[in-house]
DNA sequence: AGCACGCCGACT
DNA sequence: GTCGGCGTGCTC
């Protein structure tokens, strides 16, 4: 008789530490750790599910007080040993409990194991007689005969163009018989052969020193349009070679397809893609590859890296710096951590690549513990695009109040007459950013957000984008009855108005949040736009990324500062990105690429930096920023939230908690606020933040996670408390 | 999180 | 004397 120690699922923080329950001899021979069982739980013995986390011999426990494990769930282990590493490693690094780290790493269907998706095949039966003897019937005979197992009642007499009514009494008689065959659920199209290229110098060069080096982490710095995935492709070639797993990460599903195209045309469809935009079938089929080792590649989004790989050798972080890396809901995990860990596991190497690395990124190349790569020239020496700042008060000083400088409309006016493509920028989807009453100074506000209202054109109405939360336009102001509503400050859906008003001839087209909500609708906008058939691309953030285009030669980012004034501390660093990412999709082929930056602020470092793509130049600013700020990566940052729908209990529980901190304060940490939130109300929500800034280790996290827990629990039921170590935003 | 125990007030 | 309010504490 042993003894199991035992994960049991449920979300209650006091339910999440290990139980002990005796192992029965006659189970005892199928039970290992990682697996699934049933065991009777409190008064009740209700069975809950558990995950096998140890087996002990018995000899600490009193086995009168220890119940029995119930039954298992299935017969093999669904985490594997190296699985249940990581899951300590979550709960020390994210404060999650059992039942969450275990949440992320498992597909959530998996409870109801019939997961798998079954359809009846077609194979053959007696052999045909009598007056059954026919030519079509022989002919469909023959053909399931030479295609076993391969087509269904309706892929068939689609596939051949026979009628289902000679299938089905074929079927009726016996000659022709269904099976049931699992399928798993993935795109498992063709692509075209994507031949292997063989690496130029600095490739090479590259390339060579992370297969060489005794350095388990690297970042490759590459600007834009530098032929970072040609050598991601050559390094998972290697990997494969030596029979080790190898994940790529991207950073949004959007980007998935030119990234897919490309690793399947050259490593077939032995590649696993993951991403969180797939059916929760689509989901646990694409794991179940993995956990059974029929792939050896996996390409996907944030949660890729938990793929249930056995023997790792390279993760790849493509564009590391963006910041749907860090996940938004608990475990707030970011992917750079698991992977290093994992990568740890296994002696893998992680490699990073970003033509802006993240300053928590760089910071650690100028400590050492990252060996970097650089790649200054893009592939077959395209030059980099020529850029020219616009400073909009200039513009305005002369009497443009337009949205467009008069160097940008020439400049679109001669693309479009020598059919090159243009890709305009603006970080802002809608018509107008604010809608408000000339006469009374009126803004219209979302009724449950405390944001003001943006319009827009193609529905005439207003939405709130944080809610999403729509009215119609308004006549006339609701305060004083007037009717002059107006409309201020711009979006992608005005920019494109703008276009077709002064190049009418022009044909535009949108990529942005509500162009982009049906699920084919990206790659629609992506192909036509490649395929020529629209003169101008008007994006938000998404065209910022990947987007290769050869034919663009001009990009117009309408307002760079527009990210740079939100009082957040990343901010700087995001705007930096922007504008280096998406001038980086200019000229890309053969025709020399040009970019428009228009400003508010053309002094500002960032854009300073970015206009001159001189990476070190805006690294070496905002390190220092944040040193003196005493920001991360330079401390580390405990953002504490505290939102109800009670204005009063929101406010409350942030002094209480404040009071907390400050009480338990022995080792005199910087603890900031309670003050409200930036956005202060979202959905009727009612939110305040406490800021801790210093050195403190995750022990203290852990210890003020339980007394805010305990706070709340003792007092305010309807305040939500949630925090998050290094936010990427303070909003 | 559930669930039972238990210690008080209101009631047939 | 007992039905039921929900505060408290435990779950191998």
């Amino acid at each position: 008789m042993k003894v199991a120690n035992i994960a049991v699922s449920s979300n209650a923080d006091a339910l999440d530490k290990l139980f002990s329950y005796i192992i029965n001899d006659d189970i005892e021979a199928n039970i290992n750790i990682g697996q699934r069982v049933l065991v009777p739980f409190g008064k009740t013995n209700k069975l809950l599910t558990g995950y096998i986390i140890s087996i002990e011999e018995p000899f600490n426990y009193d086995m009168n007080k220890l119940k029995y494990i119930h039954s298992t769930i299935e017969e093999f282990p669904i985490l594997s040993y190296f699985d249940l590493l990581l899951i300590d490693f979550l709960r020390d690094s994210y404060f999650c409990t059992y039942t969450e780290a275990i949440s992320i790493i498992i597909p959530k269907d998996l409870k109801d194991v019939k997961g798998n998706k079954i359809i009846n095949v077609l194979n053959t039966g007696k052999e045909l007689e009598g007056k059954y003897l026919k030519e079509i019937y022989q002919n469909i005979w023959n053909l399931i005969k030479h295609n076993p197992n391969e087509y269904t009642k309706n892929s068939f007499s689609k596939t051949f163009n026979i009628s289902s009514s000679s299938i089905n009494t074929l079927l009726k008689k016996g000659f022709i018989i269904e099976a049931p065959k699992v399928v798993y659920r993935y795109d498992n199209k063709e692509y075209n052969k994507y031949d292997i290229i063989n690496l130029n110098s600095d490739q090479k060069n590259v390339f060579d020193k992370i297969m060489s080096s005794e350095k388990k982490k690297f970042l490759i710095r590459g600007v834009t349009g530098s032929g970072k995935t040609e050598i991601y492709m050559h390094l998972v070639g290697e990997m494969l070679e030596c029979g080790k797993d190898s994940i790529i990460l991207v950073p949004e599903i959007a980007l998935t397809p030119q990234m897919i195209e490309r690793f399947k045309g050259r490593f077939g469809s032995s590649i696993a893609v993951f991403h969180s935009k797939l059916s929760q079938g689509e989901r646990f089929d694409q794991w179940q590859r993995v956990k059974r080792g029929e792939v050896k590649i996996a390409i996907g989004t944030r949660s890729a890296a938990l793929l249930p790989f056995n023997n790792i050798g390279m993760i790849i972080i493509d564009e590391e710096h963006e910041p749907s890396y860090k996940s938004d809901f608990d475990p707030k995990y970011k992917a750079h951590e698991v992977c290093e860990f994992r990568c740890s596991l296994f002696n893998a190497k992680l490699v990073l690549g970003s033509a802006t690395p993240s300053l928590e990124t760089y910071l650690e190349v100028e400590k050492g513990e990252t060996e970097i790569l650089t790649l200054e020239k893009r592939v077959n020496d395209i030059p980099m695009p020529k850029v020219t700042v616009i400073d909009l008060r200039e513009e305005l000083r002369s009497g443009n109040r337009g949205i467009f400088s008069t160097l940008l409309k020439v400049k679109i006016a001669e693309r479009l007459k020598r059919k090159e493509q243009i890709i305009l920028f603006l970080n802002r989807r809608g018509f107008s950013t604010f809608v408000s009453c000339r006469s009374c100074g009126y803004v219209f506000k979302c009724s449950r957000c405390d944001i003001s209202l943006t319009y827009h054109f193609d529905a005439d109405n207003m939405k709130c984008h944080y809610c999403g939360e729509t009215t119609a336009a308004p006549k006339i102001c609701p305060k004083c009855s007037s009717k002059y509503v107006k409309y201020f400050g711009i979006g992608t859906q005005k920019v494109e108005e703008e276009i077709k008003r002064l190049f009418p001839g022009a044909k535009a087209i949108r990529m942005d949040f509500d162009t982009t909500r049906k699920s084919n609708s990206y790659e629609e906008i992506y192909s036509s736009f490649k395929n020529n058939e629209a003169d101008i691309l008007i994006g938000t953030q998404m065209v910022v990324k990947g987007l290769d285009f050869k034919n663009v030669t001009l990009v117009g980012v309408i307002a760079a500062d527009l990210t740079l004034n939100l009082p957040d501390y990343k901010s700087s660093e995001r705007t930096f990105q922007l504008i280096c990412q998406v001038a980086g999709r200019s000229g890309r082929g053969e025709k020399e690429g040009e970019v428009i930056v228009q400003t508010y602020c053309p002094d500002h470092f960032s854009i300073v930096s970015a206009v001159k793509n001189d990476y070190l130049n805006f690294y070496n600013n905002e390190i220092q920023i944040r040193k003196l700020m005493e920001y991360p990566p330079f401390t580390r940052l405990l953002l504490i939230n505290l939102s109800s729908k009670i204005e009063k209990d929101a406010m409350d529980s942030a002094k209480k908690i404040h009071a907390m901190l400050k009480d338990e304060n022995i080792l005199g940490y910087n603890i900031l606020g309670p003050s409200p939130c930036p956005l202060y109300k979202i959905k009727d929500n009612y939110r305040y933040q406490i800021m801790i800034k210093d050195y403190f280790d995750n022990d203290y996290i852990k210890q003020v996670k339980k007394n805010i827990y305990n706070i709340i629990k003792s007092k305010y039921f309807d305040v939500t408390a949630t925090i998050d170590l290094n936010p990427n935003s303070l909003l």
